[in-house]
DNA sequence: CGCCAGGGGAGCT
DNA sequence: AGCTCCCCTGGC
């Protein structure tokens, strides 16, 4: 284990932010984050965290993974005071990180998101995790089940994944799933490609909208200017920014804004 | 029981 | 760009 004192990082903003929907709360109060085959625990005292693994594993993934390099300091300081909204929702939500989750798993997670809820959402992930992917065990000898893989998924009858508690969203999977073993779509060079082109190339996918692109490009792709606008930030703009959202002043990391108002809307006090 | 909303999308005009 | 329809759960 390796204790850290990072700045702009808190695990229980990060947790409930809802882009990471495997990471969770413990009963002993640590996290525990399933990405990929990997597990990770992490402990949050204060000021300071407490990464439950190695140094070299600690270098090589887990400080990419959660962008702990990237400079949310500037990004806040960036932010105009005169948007007394904007700069609350940044008070509230500091501590948010914009993770570099796997590809696959966020495609296959924002289908599922749609029309959903976030608890409803983990569950669905859970039981699709439980059902199709592979076994593994932590250090400690729990066991943890990694995200099933697309061939795992595109063997299954289009509606197989009811079962999971994922309803009419099955069917978006699974012909995903079919789309990319076929090769129609090529994850490795839709990580390769610029936010642009690698939104285009995602809404190719059966089940695949706006949204749904944009969430993908930001949460796995680590494209910053990706702005998804579901329904919680359409409410924000109707009230806050009905000339619409200063995207040229955040212009690269708008991204980062959207988090900070994401989750200011969700858990943020209500007396707006 | 009906109604509605939860981090939408497809298909059509 | 805007509209309709699609369609699954859980909460009230």
């Amino acid at each position: 284990m390796i204790k850290k004192t990072i700045g702009h990082f808190n695990l229980e903003q990060i947790c409930r932010s809802g882009q990471c929907f495997r990471m969770s709360q413990k009963e002993n109060g640590r996290y525990g984050v399933i990405a990929g085959k990997r597990y990770l625990e992490l402990e949050q005292q204060g000021k300071e965290c407490i990464f439950y693994c190695d140094e070299a594993e600690f270098e090589s993934f887990w400080k990419v993974y959660f962008d702990l390099d990237g400079d949310y300091p500037s990004y806040i300081e960036g932010i105009n005071s005169k948007d007394s909204y904007l700069m609350d929702a940044a008070a509230f939500g500091w501590g948010i990180r914009i993770l570099r989750q796997d590809l696959w798993e966020m495609i296959v997670s924002f289908l599922i998101s749609q029309q959903n809820n976030i608890v409803r959402i983990r569950r669905c992930i859970q039981n699709i995790c439980e059902s199709y992917g592979e076994e593994m065990k932590n250090s400690e000898g729990e066991t943890y089940y990694a995200f099933p893989t697309p061939e795992s998924l595109a063997s299954l009858e289009e509606d197989a994944l009811k079962e999971c508690n994922l309803g009419y969203r099955s069917k978006y999977v699974v012909r995903t799933a079919r789309s990319v073993t076929a090769g129609e779509v090529d994850l490795e060079k839709i990580s390769q490609m610029s936010y642009k082109e690698a939104k285009e190339e995602l809404l190719k996918l059966f089940g695949v909208g706006e949204k749904v692109a944009d969430c993908v490009c930001l949460f796995a792709l680590h494209h910053l200017e990706a702005f998804p606008i579901d329904t919680h930030i359409n409410q924000a703009m109707k009230r806050h920014y009905k000339k619409g959202f200063p995207n040229r002043r955040y212009k690269g990391y708008q991204g980062v804004m959207q988090q900070y108002i994401f989750y200011y809307e969700l858990f943020g006090n209500k007396q707006k």
